[in-house]
DNA sequence: CCTGAAACGTTGGATAA
DNA sequence: TTATCCAACGTTTCAGG
């Protein structure tokens, strides 16, 4: 990971479809040399994919909400953690330390819904207590920028 | 947004490098028609955009974190804002409804620059409480499953 | 939405630093 | 080892239907 890398990297967090040719321009290298450095990239798992980013407002669901649950005490977290996942809206979840076991990220088309989900949790799913926060407005430079600047 | 649409959309959120050659094969167009419908996705918004992911735990930032913060009433919340995102570490922060006015995500070195960046924000950035969690584990499925599912 | 052809981008082997 | 050049090959784009 060479400064050379860095650009490479911070380029392709901004475009991730950037072709190796104009890559290669940018840090003024071949351009098999540039996608030679991209493969070591992806290989040693700095690069975990390449991915389309969807706008979920876009596509109907513009409510978007952390729904923070914590489970009923026993031995099936596993199976319960895969039922969340199924769940209709839910985008995301992740096992978190401190009063709640997880963090759910979900986009709704409405209120109803989430209505809807947040009443369904304690019902089917372990679910013992839920905190729903609506997400009102994520920060200007999420992403790709902070990429860029954690890398120097 | 019809069914071959959504079929793109999926393999462009599992592979946002694939070739609308292969693309066009998956779907059962011509590469032409299905760059053309990529491009309308972008257009229309539903494709933000096209990304390399980055791998923080190999970039040496193994030690992931939320950190909920409580902002000091007033009307500089831009400039705090703007402030919270150029702070080593952070990844990204989301404006929420509820008793924390932010959440941010961050990826630390270790605890001990975790604990400093826990430390610095009340000094410095008009955040007057803070709450930090951990992230133990981003469940399986989260993302590229994610949309494929709410596509239907 | 398709075809076909031109423009463009990528890959691999030989080679040089 | 790391990068380069160049030519073969694959991919994208554009005009015409």
């Amino acid at each position: 990971m060479d400064g050379i890398d860095k650009v490479i990297l911070g380029e392709l967090v901004r475009d991730g479809r950037v072709s190796f040719r104009d890559l290669a321009e940018r840090v003024r290298l071949s351009p098999t040399a540039t996608a030679e450095r991209v493969r070591k990239l992806q290989e040693s798992g700095v690069i975990s994919g390449f991915r389309a980013e969807v706008d979920m407002t876009a596509l109907g669901r513009p409510l978007k909400a952390f729904i923070d649950v914590r489970l009923r005490p026993g031995p099936d977290h596993a199976e319960l953690e895969a039922a969340l996942l199924t769940l209709p809206a839910v985008l995301s979840g992740v096992h978190v330390t401190g009063r709640w076991d997880y963090t759910l990220t979900v986009a709704c088309r409405d209120v109803a819904e989430l209505d809807e989900l947040v009443m369904a949790l304690p019902r089917s799913y372990g679910v013992v207590e839920t905190n729903t926060r609506l997400l009102l407005r994520e920060l200007a430079g999420s992403g790709a920028e902070a990429v860029t600047r954690l890398l120097g």
